[in-house]
Order: structure tokens, then sequence, then C-alpha cells
DNA sequence: TCCGGGATTTAA
DNA sequence: TAAATCCCGGAA
């Protein structure tokens, strides 16, 4: 809750298998937070095999598969042994680093062209994950250990008064909590650090 | 072991 | 509005 409002404007960083290459650079524009107590959320029945990693340390990455096509992105907040999530809902790709010179594409992670298909801006859990190759094997990652293939970056906080709370998207219960958080980027920014 | 549904996306 | 299509969780 308070996590995922804090969880915006921060960095996601996708490191490639390729060690050698750039590791692509998001910002996270959108969120939705779920709690044990959530009819909406994995973890209210219980710990599950699937579930079972929100119920652990926060920091770690929570993937699940869904609709048997889509894989979607969570980082787990609560304290071990409560369960707590925010699901990664959009991104927004950021310029690569300075001395990239090279010209290498600032996203490096390419399933063939598809990535051509995919803008700067990825809305929707499914498709971020798609487009940065996000899938179960990544269930359970530290998410600030910038040694994992994907983790959390500080970013840019977003100012006062710039997250819009909104009811959730796609679920059937409980859906007038308004856990789900948006930075306003009206007109090119909100974000212009400067 | 089998069956139904799901925190989604896209296209008609 | 429906289809694509895999994994999880509960029932048998």
């Amino acid at each position: 809750m308070e996590v995922a409002q804090s969880l915006l404007g921060q960095h996601l960083v996708r490191r490639p298998a390729d060690a050698q290459s750039t590791p692509g650079r998001y910002e996270i524009v959108e969120v939705e937070a779920y709690t044990q107590d959530d009819p909406a959320s994995h973890a209210f029945n219980g710990p599950s095999k699937r579930s079972s990693i929100m119920f652990g340390p926060p920091g770690h990455a929570y993937v699940y598969f869904i609709y048997g096509m889509y894989h979607c992105l969570n980082a787990v907040t609560e304290l071990d042994g409560v369960a707590g999530a925010v699901l990664i809902r959009g991104l927004r790709a950021l310029p690569p680093p300075t001395g990239e010179e090279a010209g290498l594409p600032s996203r490096k992670i390419e399933p063939s062209e598809l990535s051509q298909k995919i803008g700067p801006k990825l809305d929707g859990p499914g498709k971020l994950c798609r487009a940065l190759a996000i899938d179960l094997a990544h269930n359970g990652v530290a998410l600030f250990d910038h040694r994992s293939p994907l983790f959390i970056a500080p970013g840019v906080s977003p100012l006062p008064g710039t997250i819009i709370a909104t009811p959730r998207i796609g679920i059937s219960k409980a859906q007038d909590r308004p856990w789900r958080f948006i930075i306003d980027t009206r007109a090119g920014g909100g974000k212009t650090d400067r």
C-alpha cells in the first residue's frame, strides 16, 4: 500500500543473460497492492505452492502465470510470515544510460523482432513481462540485489500530488479497494526531475 | 489424478 | 464478446 506508492518512480532494471550487454532500465509508473486479507489476492486462502513466496521475506519477486499466456511480476512487501505483494502494471522505458555509445539499443532483451512492436510505453502486467522476458524462472529473485537478472534501483520519486489512486482492474472480488496507483505523467513528464 | 477458473491481451 | 492456453488449487 504505502510500499506500492513508494515503488512508483523507482527503476526496474533487467539484466540480460549476457552479462556484457547493457541492462534495460524502466521507470515504474503503475502498480496495484494486494494483501493477505484481500479476496482478490492469491494469498487469500493461505500459503500454497504458488503464493508461498508472498508469505516470505519482502524484497523478492513473485511471478505467476495466468490465462495460459501471460506472466505477471510482483514485488513481495510484507514481513516474513505475512503475505503482501505489489503488482507491477505499467513501465516506461528510460533512455539508455550515458556512455551507451556503440549504438546498442536501449532494450537489450530481444525476443527476436518482438521488441520492435513494443513501444517505449509498456502498459499492462502481462505485456511488460513479455517485453522483459520475465517468466517463472524469476520467481523469488532478490529485487534489491544488483546481481539479480532483475532488480529495482533507486529512481525519482514522484512529486506529492502526482499519484492517482483508482480501483483495481481485472479482478472479480474486492473491486472497491482503490489500491491501484498511477503516476500522473501529464504533458510529457511530471517526472521531469529538473 | 482430473477439472475449472484466473491479478490478461488482442482482435472481430 | 470471445478466444488463446498453462498452472494452481480443490475435489474425487
